[in-house]
DNA sequence: TATGAATGAGAATTCATTCAT
DNA sequence: GATGAATGAATTCTCATTCAT
């Protein structure tokens, strides 16, 4: 890398240099855990310089948060193409666990947008958010058959319940057999597994 | 501070000072936020050196910790004390609404215990929440007239959703009257307390 | 601990009471090295008080130069006991690589004499080097038939290189597994059991 | 330092650029001695950001390495130039006397690679030394007339001897009027001066 | 004598971001 | 557009020593 990348001139290729950056984040943080992400290591991993970084990303934050829109868009897609009515619960918490880094970015949401988010690209993560809302809620009162309102109301309750769910998912690092017993379960793994299908059941009256 | 504090000999007298400190601790919260919390402003605000400050609490982490326990056990205490069957779900908005800190501590607990907490403090802390858990659960089987399996159950759910909704909490810091019209909603303050009740009720099935 | 162990009123508890504190700094070294004497933990392992301690020893580094008076002691009185004329180089290797401490103790002297020593005892800690240097050399002349004169001058050459050679037993904590291969000799453990005798060899001519 | 230095981008301009900031660091030390070098006041010398420190030296030990292996270089450099068969004890020691921090950076080398270098600088540096080493010997094969097996060897004691009267070089910082009378000659300055010279004649057999 | 609570100086280092080239 | 050298704020925590009790 000492000499100058070849440059993205067209759209398409700025998009595709984008993806990339994504894509090397994404792979950081699998490999690294979040605190892994710096930018340089970045920037390393993507074959980028630092500062071109910035040009496709204001800051790092901003690029949870497009990795975290991103997931969730994964999310809902599946789950408009795979979901059933019977067994929501278990299908619900499947995709979500199974969709790679929806859980942790989603637990860290408010701490990141909170941090370093310029207006302009906070709004529009906003509305993708807010349209991939929309479009589970849709294909939940299709599945369950109830009125659009009811089924944006339950909606929320659900991702409320997501959302704190995920913050049971944030690994916390303990060796299970220096815990005391007592407390065994309160630091399990996959802790979101076990506490998530209970709430959805329960949310959606699936007893 | 160039002078010697007084010493705390008794384990009353300790115990004093460690309450001393939280309490400081609390003031800096308020006063500067979250980030504004520095040891070295900790220690000149509680009136004492640095290192003191230490013989108290391991970690600045640890201090988030124990805040918090302290905050949701004054939230439980409060819940005994004050609620009844009707106006559940407003009243336990309200509760934890009030209580100072409890919601951006809530918010921050994955994070904090994610972060520096050494076991010991932390089985212990661990331990409270549990109680306290145990305590609010025993309380709202009265209240609903359920039995204990199924307020347990409820409680889950309950935590789960106020976790998730304590993240809306967390002050965005975005002026309302630069925001887009269609994302008004989305940053409104106060989120919170219009987001978290209907959650409640539904979960109580008091629709 | 928490009452007022019992006094040491006479010269004799006095003396044990200084014993106990040497050897459990002994212990210390040996199980955590020097990093891990730490006056906290010095007084919690020879089951004292931390200004106890001071009442003993005026410094941590006091401390380490009583510790090496006493080992270069032994190191000279088993000399004085054990060696004979033919074999000295190695043998003087051996009782000093076996004297526990002597070696890691003389690496540090001068940094620690420079550090933090006040005048009286490091007076005394350097009288008590002198004459023990004194007992060696005697020794010496009568090893090797040589007049007072010349054993003193070769005394200063082999501690010369004595203290040189020490330097190179501070461990490196490298795993030489990891070490490429032309510098493997440069990190050898026992470096000094293999630098040293060629050395005593040559300034005694005993070739 | 308001503004942004002139940016080193040329592997000329960094390696001029690590320079600067090696002298700026032998400045201080001896202005200061050692404990006066402090990243910080190291930046504000070199007129650089403290940050930028950090791109042309890993850690202050690594600095310390560096620093050391330069005047090593100067002393062997200047010891080939300059030495002649008769008057080596003298020059010698005049050599490493007068090479500015030769002396005590190589009597803190143990502690200092102990302590803080990574793997890969240090193993720079040591064959920067280990070549050091042999052009020295080299130079004193030529200069006594011996094969290099025995030039070797002979180095090997030189240096040993070296390391350890480098250490009675350490400044003691005592002012000798206030010495007791018997110890007036251990704490003398130029204890180097004094001790080393004997040893190198009688390591090289110069008697 | 013994205790142990209190002190507080002290410094290294990281890393997101910028901007001269 | 791309680069990567430079920036510099910002904060934790340790631990030898003292001295009130």
């Amino acid at each position: 890398m000492d000499g100058t990348a070849k440059r993205a001139r067209s759209v398409d290729q700025k998009a595709e240099r984008q993806k990339a950056i994504l894509s090397a984040a994404r792979g950081l943080i699998s490999d690294l855990g979040f605190d892994g992400v710096t930018m340089s290591a970045l920037a390393k991993r993507a074959q980028v310089a630092k500062g071109t970084l910035y040009l496709y990303v204001r800051s790092k934050e901003e690029l949870f948060l497009l990795l975290f829109v991103e997931a969730m868009e994964d999310v809902v897609t599946r789950f408009e193409a795979e979901a059933c009515a019977d067994q929501l619960p278990e299908q619900l918490t499947r995709l979500v666990s199974d969709t790679p880094l929806f859980l942790p970015l989603y637990a860290r949401l408010a701490a990141v947008i909170e941090a370093n988010v310029a207006d302009e690209p906070l709004f529009a993560a906003k509305r993708r958010i807010l349209a991939t809302s929309n479009r589970f809620s849709n294909k939940l009162a299709t599945l369950l058959e109830v009125p659009p309102a009811r089924a944006e109301a339950l909606s929320l309750v659900l991702f409320q319940a997501l959302l704190g769910a995920a913050q049971l998912d944030l690994p916390s690092g303990r060796d299970p057999a220096t815990l005391p017993a007592d407390l065994r379960d309160s630091f399990a793994v996959h802790q979101f597994d076990r506490a998530f299908p209970p709430s959805v059941r329960h949310i959606l009256g699936v007893d």
